[in-house]
DNA sequence: GTGAAAGCGCTAACAT
DNA sequence: ATGTTAGCGCTTTCAC
């Protein structure tokens, strides 16, 4: 077999085999109607027999379109982009779309390299991504003319595109109910740093809740430090020590819980008897904590994919919406709160 | 401006205002010697008034390359899959590559629908991933031709094809000196389960380390569990209740190794005094424990790198190589031992 | 129902 | 040093 044994076989090798022209094998490929039953079982005879692969490139050269999405995404290592990637990637394949993978480090000269490569490469729409939490941005650092696109994790008021992001408030709201259904009525609350947008939403729903439920909030009760383990040790700490602590703890990442968690057990405080504990995320690791725990998710692979689904339904149908999606993050039961398991 | 404002401007247009022929154009714009200094800046200037970009569509399709690698894994929500991607994403990128990102879930007809598509698209090459931990694997789902490939965190004996891995024995051999090296002598081993190559691997590596520097291997210091926290508590306990208990702890993931400084806390067993606790994999939250951990770190992004470079190397040399590349795993100096820090 | 012809936007001999 | 020509492999009017 010789080196260069992917000789491309073509459509007019097809063609000539199954006695008809280019043309005619096109039409079979493509299932146009008005082609006789006999000729398209010779034509598909032939295309198997020679293994006849179309040629996508000649096919997008052609019908400019590509059916390749780009994805950029500024943050490449972090933990919520990869479940994000994995929605929109199940979506597109779903269609037979493919998807270039651009990391831009969240530098803007990256970006704009990044999308000029998509944008060369007829990508037929772009999803810009981000892997921290929710944010506000600007334009793409390149003109995307009328290419469809759609902002993830992410939003802007500068291009009238979709945007999905989480109902982080709606969610503290979920877990606030979940702990207040359980008798809860001291609710601690250790935060991350107040720059982000998902702490204020999240401590808003906290609020929100509380008020519907007419239990009254105590500022005393809330803290603020950073997304990790350690700072949710310390805080934790610092809350249990309160002459008329909590009787509950909603920490606003799983990482602060589990380092609540730890604070917990080393002041021989029992989860949940004593105090029910709840995160937010639903990192993998959740589930594997003494006792598992109970955590507001983070809708991620289901944001992907409807950011996916947006992008798609932009380029099949040649419009846009700018829509602001907020997705649900739905509660996920464990033991740290004590609630039944289902 | 008008919807289809984008109407591409090819190297006709350019060509025309700078009154030349569309293959001096193109000449220019790759770069050719032998165009005069004089109409190659007609040119440029002609091409950047026009906003003129080359649709490498058409371009692919005369020169039968993309410029583009497929990327195929079986896990999309893997820890270790994303890290390995960006070290792809990286080395491409920089050669002005782009990378199609594929999920197969492990499974082999989507493998194999995948591939379908890429070979359509005619990427240069494809890096086959595993998100889990190494394993060996059979060809591709398709057959590639002569389809440059390369394997990642995973090898095969049934392609010749260069396969890149951790250096798992290795890592261990460095973690155990390492703790050696701080005094200790009695070091109880947390591993993953027994089916997985680096278990193995890593175990080895330890009786290694330890033959070598004249330490006798006790057999019972060894435990075997799954690869996350719960193991790591259940089994440092048990490892803690012996009579004659370890000084160290050797824990072959870092979730194991949370799992089991959570178990020395709760025995009040001070880490690193009174045993020095190290992990692998070096997984983000490690630096976030108390105390931050020391740990083997399982060199992804490196990988990552290696298997793209020699994708690289392959489609640009047209040849590979077959090797098995092993990346060694740095120790990556915390606390969680004692030694001092850098 | 099927085929001939033109062309998507680019590159690469080859000629000049 | 520059232009002419002939495709790359496919789709798509438009005849027949």
């Amino acid at each position: 077999m010789k080196r260069n044994s992917s000789a491309a076989v073509t459509i007019h090798d097809v063609a000539q085999l199954a006695g008809v022209s280019p043309a005619t094998v096109s039409k079979v490929m493509n299932n146009t109607p008005y082609v006789s039953e006999e000729t398209r079982a010779r034509v598909l005879a032939a295309a198997q027999k020679l293994n006849f692969r179309p040629n996508r490139i000649a096919r997008s050269l052609k019908m400019s379109r590509t059916s390749t999405l780009g994805l950029i995404t500024d943050d490449l290592e972090g933990v919520f982009t990869m479940s994000m990637m994995r929605g929109v990637e199940e979506v597109a394949s779903e269609q037979s779309f493919s998807v270039i993978l651009s990391n831009s480090y969240g530098d803007m000269t990256r970006e704009r390299a990044h999308l000029e490569v998509l944008l060369d490469k007829k990508v037929d729409g772009i999803i810009v991504l981000s892997g921290y939490r929710v944010r506000q941005r600007g334009a793409p650092a390149l003109a995307l003319g009328d290419l469809p696109v759609v902002y993830l994790y992410q939003y802007t008021y500068d291009l009238p595109v979709p945007c999905v992001i989480p109902d982080d408030f709606g969610g503290a709201v979920t877990g606030t109910q979940h702990l207040l259904s359980l008798g809860r009525r001291r609710i601690g609350v250790i935060n991350g740093p107040t720059h982000y947008e998902a702490t204020q939403k999240r401590l808003a729903g906290v609020q929100q809740a509380l008020h519907d439920a007419g239990v009254v909030f105590d500022h005393a009760l809330v803290r603020v430090g950073k997304w990790y383990e350690t700072s949710g040790y310390e805080l934790a700490h610092e809350l249990m020590r309160l002459p008329n602590p909590p009787d509950a703890l909603f920490c606003m990442s799983d990482s602060i819980a589990v380092g609540a968690l730890s604070a917990l057990h080393e002041l021989r405080i029992r989860v949940p008897q004593d105090v029910a504990l709840i995160g937010f995320d639903n990192r993998n690791f959740a589930a594997h904590q003494r006792p598992p725990l109970t955590t507001v998710a983070l809708p991620l692979v289901e944001m992907g994919r409807l950011a996916g689904n947006l992008l798609l339904k932009a380029i099949s149908e040649g419009t846009e919406s700018a829509e602001l999606h907020r997705v649900t993050c739905p509660l996920v039961l464990r033991q740290s709160c004590g609630a039944t398991m289902t």
